[in-house]
RNA sequence: GGGCGAGUGGCGGAACGGCAGACGCGCCGGCUUUAGGAGCCGGUGUCGCAAGACGUGCGAGUUCGAAUCUCGCCUCGCCCACCA
């Protein structure tokens, strides 16, 4: 018998993955082995995981990020699907441009750089990626593409130019990303001065076309949250809008968007937000004055005054009166800040009886209120009060109305006032389109001129990409760099040929990132963004795995991009992406978000020179669920890496043993596995065969279970469970060694599942002890291991037997054993008996295989 | 303020109506080693000599039986926050 200590020291050779990983990883390589093939008749399995941000290092989050997927999309192939599994890098962004500035040095040259020295730190993981199909945003080839499906977006109406607020931060002079805006006190990341709000010229995406689709997630399987919190972005509100005609000459009614129609007899006054259109038209000269300097000051505002949580409530009134179509009543005509203008229709109904906010403005301007709704049976009010929401609340002071209940009178009054003709039932969101300029130098230009004669006009297919120009001075102006740029500026109308001005917007990034995944289909197609057949062959995503940071970013674009390529008749498909699955995010040791500026990010480049890429991997996966993620602590990698060394010793061929013919299912053994003792070493003589034999079983048994659950827990992303059932495994094998059934088949069948099991999260050493115990190459192109339930279900159980609910002794029985057998023998127990103390039971609970419960109290 | 999620040993966690603490870290003891390290074996929720009792944030409830289901409260995390 080898022990342990020679194994690790002797014949085998010592546990030291230096020596073999990058080996095998060049050999992985070589032999294209991850390379996903069109032609493969298999069925396809697209497995995708969100591609980085080249930042210039990978970090322990990534390998996080990267190492689930990658194990379930090693098992899928094992499993026999033609699994695609691609990567690519997210180029173009702020965070470049700023290097840029900052470092003076050339966006394109520091991208390269940084995108050669993440994907060198990538391989070093052993990922099933596949390389050929790379995608890199900033590449010309790749955001050729992008500009031409901003082209179908605008031919087809989707992508418009209107003004629009943006940040902007006045001491660098420039328009900041909202994701550049920071903290609760909302200011410049860069200078930490308070941004304000600017109207400028702006280029959309129409997603609101689409928010009644975007509400459906029917057919595709995505964790609840991230449902929820599109949900909520969405924002949809049903109610009704209402108009308020106004006491002036030739003015149109106000409209107003409610959810609570059902209260409109107590709209005692009427809001319209400070930029509304008709505030203008409407404010009475003796007012102006007092009106413009209100509006004057919510415009500089910034942001953070104005959604304070502190609310002065501040408004004025503009002169005129409206008439409350229920009523009849006259009522004033205020602006206010808490009123926003890209909300409904930008004007509200006051009812301050019934909201809190009109309630307060009510209070501080001395605004009449008025009770319209009770609960059922219940008193009015008392004078002033605020009344709080409540579901069974009946109209009051509602003409014909009265006494009907709020929910029914929703409906009801909508109707009327759609039979009036002042409005009607009406839904309304929270979504706006997509601000998708940015007047920054590093993104995909967005492909349009503008001629004196023609206006806008989209650059001709022929002409694209339009490329970004080098050379740019980045300083910042407040204008995009591409402005100074008099070469770029210069352009032709394509429509009469006269001299036009380039725009100098780019697009966002996260235009890049709404179809990358249809890019990975075709990546090298120089004729178009994607082949038709290919996109048919390889869409939608199966399984799309990365951080929920990017719900209602990223993952929301990405469904529009989709929804709207299929109207435009580029796709036939409804959804991106079929299954999400997220991870959690891997904090610094501090529990804050790893960051450089915070000097807590933790680098796995020394964890792997020290302990191998293997160990760094199955750590990761081992110290908790995928899904939750948590403060870095890498003080346990030492279990894992003693788990690894005992792997290494245990699976060195035995001498003797016969390596031809496989002890796993699927690749039928050569001799029975019925348990035989082991040709050689151990105690085989004598009484000790028994035990031998029983060994044997429990060891076939311990192998099948462990076949069953951790491919179960692998599809589940249950990684950490997954890990240590093949560690009891492990040890399973241990204890049988120390019998001595080294070199039996059914310790060759438990070595050789143990090694298949995993090679998904631990390729390398796999695929090593694979190769020396003399198995065809490649570990990864074998057949996962089946299971035989048979095997897997013990002969005998072990049944706990409580009293009251509470343990008192265990009973072994076989699995046959007639349910009466085991009420006697439990009721037998001399523990059992001892307990009850001469208390008759009054009734015998029995789980068939769980547990028996004795009952002696009512 | 609203929504969602989570509270289990010294630590990461497992179990998700049925033996609480799998697996691992750490710690304690032993073997081995010239020594250090590594490795191997055993122990390790709390109290108790033991029998046993107690124990999953707190309090109630449902159940033969609750970490798990229900209700209320506390704490922490994430997202959205004047959305009419």
């Amino acid at each position: 018998m080898t022990t342990d200590t020679e194994a690790r020291t002797g014949r085998a050779g010592r546990f030291d993955p230096a020596s073999y990983e990058q080996g095998w990883r060049e050999r992985w390589q070589a032999d294209a082995l991850y390379r996903a093939d069109d032609e493969d008749p298999r069925q396809k399995h697209y497995l995708l995981t969100m591609y980085p941000y080249p930042s210039g290092d990978l970090h322990i989050g990534h390998w996080y990020a990267a190492t689930g997927p990658d194990i379930v999309a090693r098992m899928r192939r094992m499993q026999g699907l033609n699994v695609m599994f691609p990567m690519g890098f997210d180029s173009f962004g702020l965070p470049t441009e700023n290097a840029a500035i900052d470092r003076g040095v050339d966006p394109a040259t520091w991208t390269a750089a940084n995108i050669d020295q993440m994907r060198a730190q990538f391989r070093t993981m052993g990922c099933m990626f596949d390389w050929s199909r790379e995608v890199v945003t900033s590449d010309p080839a790749y955001y050729r593409w992008t500009q031409w499906l901003f082209g179908e977006f605008f031919k087809a109406g989707l992508a418009y130019k209107a003004m629009a607020p943006v940040d902007w931060c006045p001491r660098d002079q420039v328009v900041l990303a909202r994701e550049q805006v920071e903290g609760p006190n909302r200011v410049c990341w860069r200078c930490g001065t308070p941004v304000v709000k600017r109207d400028l010229e702006q280029w959309f995406f129409r997603t609101t076309r689409y928010a009644d689709e975007l509400l459906d997630f029917r057919g595709i399987d995505w964790p609840e949250p991230i449902r929820l919190m599109q949900t909520n972005w969405i924002g949809r509100s049903e109610g009704a809008e209402i108009d308020f005609p106004v006491e002036a000459d030739g003015v149109d009614p106000i409209r107003v968007f409610t959810t609570r129609p059902d209260t409109v007899f107590g709209a005692t006054f009427m809001v319209l937000a400070p930029e509304h259109p008709a505030v203008v038209v409407l404010t009475t000269p003796d007012r102006r004055a007092e009106v413009e300097a209100y509006v004057e000051r919510a415009r500089r505002e910034t942001e953070i005054d104005r959604m304070s949580a502190e609310r002065e409530r501040s408004g004025v009134f503009i002169g005129p009166y409206a008439v409350n179509p229920m009523t009849n009543e006259r009522i004033p005509i205020w602006i206010a800040d808490y009123v926003l203008p890209g909300y409904g229709t930008g004007a509200i109904m006051a009812v301050p009886a019934h909201d809190e906010r009109d309630y307060d403005f009510a209070r501080r301007h001395e605004l009449p209120i008025r009770y319209v709704v009770a609960p059922t049976g219940g008193e009015a009010p008392a004078e002033g009060a605020f009344v709080e929401h409540t579901s069974d609340e009946v109209l009051v002071d509602s003409g014909e109305f009265s006494g009907m209940s709020a929910a029914d009178a929703i409906g009801a009054i909508a109707q009327q006032l759609a039979d009036l003709g002042l409005g009607g039932p009406a839904v309304t969101y929270r979504l706006r389109d997509w601000l998708v300029s940015r007047q920054r130098y590093w993104g995909a230009p967005i492909p349009i001129v503008y001629c004196p004669e023609h206006g806008a006009q989209l650059v001709p297919e022929a002409e694209l990409p339009v490329r970004l120009p080098e050379g740019v001075d980045f300083a910042p102006t407040g204008v995009s760099p591409l402005q100074s740029h008099a070469e770029f500026l210069r352009a032709t109308c394509p429509v009469c040929g006269a001299e036009a001005r380039r725009e100098t917007d780019t697009m966002d990034t996260f235009v890049d990132s709404s179809w990358y995944f249809l890019r990975y289909c075709s990546p090298h197609d120089e004729l178009r963004a994607w082949d038709p057949e290919a996109v048919k062959r390889w869409m939608p995503v199966d399984l799309y795995t990365g951080g929920a940071e990017h719900a209602v970013l990223h993952l929301l674009y990405a469904r529009f991009f989709i929804k709207a390529l299929r109207d435009i008749g580029h796709l036939s498909f409804d959804e991106p992406f079929l299954a999400l699955r997220n991870q959690g995010q891997i904090l610094g040791a501090d529990h804050q978000r790893m960051s450089k500026s915070r000097g807590n990010v933790a680098n796995p480049d020394e964890l792997v020179a020290r302990y191998g890429s293997d160990v760094v991997r199955l750590f990761l996966m081992f110290i908790g669920p995928w899904d939750q993620g948590g403060p870095w602590n890498a003080s346990g990698i030492e279990g894992i890496h003693r788990f690894l060394g005992r792997v290494w010793a245990q699976a060195q061929p035995e001498p003797g043993e016969a390596v031809e013919g496989s002890a796993v299912p699927g690749m039928p053994p050569a001799q029975s596995l019925a348990g035989e003792p082991p040709g050689s070493g151990g105690p085989a003589a004598g009484e000790l065969l028994g035990t031998i034999e029983e060994m044997s079983r429990a060891l076939r048994r311990a192998t099948h279970i462990t076949i069953r659950d951790v491919g179960e827990d692998y599809a589940d992303f249950h990684f950490n469970t997954a890990i240590s059932k093949l560690m009891e495994l492990s040890n399973a094998i241990g204890k049988a060694r120390d019998t001595g059934l080294a070199g039996s088949a059914a310790y060759g069948e438990a070595i050789e599942a143990l090694l298949l099991l995993l090679a998904p999260a631990a390729p390398h050493i796999a695929e090593e002890l694979w190769s020396r115990r003399g198995r065809p190459y490649s570990i990864h192109l074998q057949a996962w291991p089946t299971f035989d339930a048979a095997l897997a279900t013990a002969d005998t159980l072990e049944l706990p037997v409580q009293i009251d609910g509470k343990l008192r002794d265990r009973l072994v029985v076989t699995v046959d054993t007639p349910a009466e057998e085991i009420e006697r023998l439990a009721l037998a127990s001399e523990r059992v008996q001892a307990h009850l103390g001469g208390r008759p039971p009054r009734r015998v609970v029995q789980i068939p295989g769980r547990l028996v419960n004795i009952v002696t109290s009512g």
